[in-house]
DNA sequence: CGGCAATTTGACTATCCTCAACAGGGGTGG
DNA sequence: CCACCCCTGTTGAGGATAGTCAAATTGCCG
């Protein structure tokens, strides 16, 4: 099901076997580094389950999470040996890794799948810059309260069904951590903590264990997104 | 000298003809826009000359500059009706622009320049991720300094020169007023011009004119920037 | 049940924002 | 050519938001 919405999707039974051939399956446990920032990254990969984060730290340790990877998406920098970010898992995680100049070669000879991959940057540097715009003037309830929203969104589609917030709500287990919901949102871990206390105390959402979350009124939450 | 570092280097003579006949060269003056957010983005574009912005809003109207597009840059959303962010121009500029439609097409039967325009992109993905480290993690002082270390080494690279901090100080004239400074580095207005005085007053910058910049003291500004 | 790490809470502080007044300089019209 | 005006940028005072540091609490795992 990974293939129907990754790149490879644009590839024929063949040619599917073929990038088999160049590919192997690795498996990630959470924490666990595909590579460091910085590092001379010679491999690509396509994540087959789980999550996975993009970093940029600074020199003095602070980070900012860059990216967050769901099933499906690609990673890597093909045709340039140069990463600025570095790429762990969140989760248990599964992934399908090329060695980057074996997968140049392949991309170089099947222009479908470089057509898929473009499609696919050019939406994720949308995101991507929709993201700054929550990183650069959002405050911090409106962080928080987009933050929710999108995951919502990603985890529904991921999960390869519309998530119906009308329904009964549902209880979603976030892939994060507090302290890297602060990484994503540029905030503190005390300062996502308090919004989501407060968010709780409103009755906007309920947090039933650790990292349990159930959205209880949708629109509360979109009015507080900004 | 736009089409050396362009997508279109990846064509030939003939192929260069067939594009050219599908573009039309357009003129923007300051403040100009391209297109507006959420607007169906029915064009591409490859910019000649002068500088743009890409900008997102938030209802009431903060805004968050999320690139900026120097010459032989590419703009807008091919394969994908819907754009996320404005585009204006900063400064009196040029750019070629195409049916997005015909570009789709042509595209399609081009895949060299499919190629261009994929390393192009990853690469923009890389540079704005790192954008958004600054956006999350980074002081005002860090930001302001960061910020013009990046604008001096992309208006030397545009220039098609290296600029040597280490000779004669360089004056860079900004395509920023302060007001789009603060909305680079999501700050306001006047976090940014107390910036600049203190960096002023600390003699590591000078500033000769009210866009002008003059860097005196690199190392120091790098020790700033964090 | 105990130990440990993650999270929450609290008190205090710093940074940056807001609001407001002022300065400067570039262009225009007299 | 000079005076004026307007826009942009600077400076200042005060306040709010989010950060810092520290302690208490809670799940979670064995």
């Amino acid at each position: 099901m990974v293939r129907n919405r990754a790149i490879c999707s644009a590839l024929d039974g063949t040619e599917l076997e073929a990038l088999n051939a160049i590919g192997r399956e690795r498996k990630l446990s959470p924490g666990e580094s595909l590579f460091w920032e910085g590092e001379d990254s010679v491999i690509v990969a396509n994540v087959l389950d789980g999550v996975l984060k993009l970093a940029s730290n600074t020199e003095d340790g602070r980070e900012q999470i860059v990216g967050i990877v769901y099933p499906s998406d690609f990673i890597g920098r093909p045709f340039d040996g140069t990463s600025s970010h570095g790429i762990s898992a969140l989760t248990d995680a599964r992934v399908c890794v090329f060695n980057r100049s074996d997968f140049d070669r392949f991309a170089a000879e099947h222009p479908q799948l470089e057509h898929k991959l473009l499609e696919r940057t050019l939406g994720e540097l949308d995101r991507t810059r929709r993201w700054m715009l929550l990183l650069g003037r959002k405050s911090a309830s409106e962080k928080v309260s987009s933050f929710l929203l999108e995951v919502f969104e990603r985890m529904g589609v991921t999960k390869g069904c519309e998530l119906r917030f009308d329904d009964a709500p549902i209880t979603l287990e976030l892939p994060f951590s507090r302290q890297q919901i602060a990484d994503i949102l540029g905030l503190t871990i005390e300062t996502v903590s308090r919004q989501f206390t407060r968010l709780k105390a409103a009755g906007i959402i309920d947090l039933p264990s650790r990292r349990g979350l159930r959205v209880l009124d949708r629109a509360a939450l979109e009015a507080e997104a900004g």
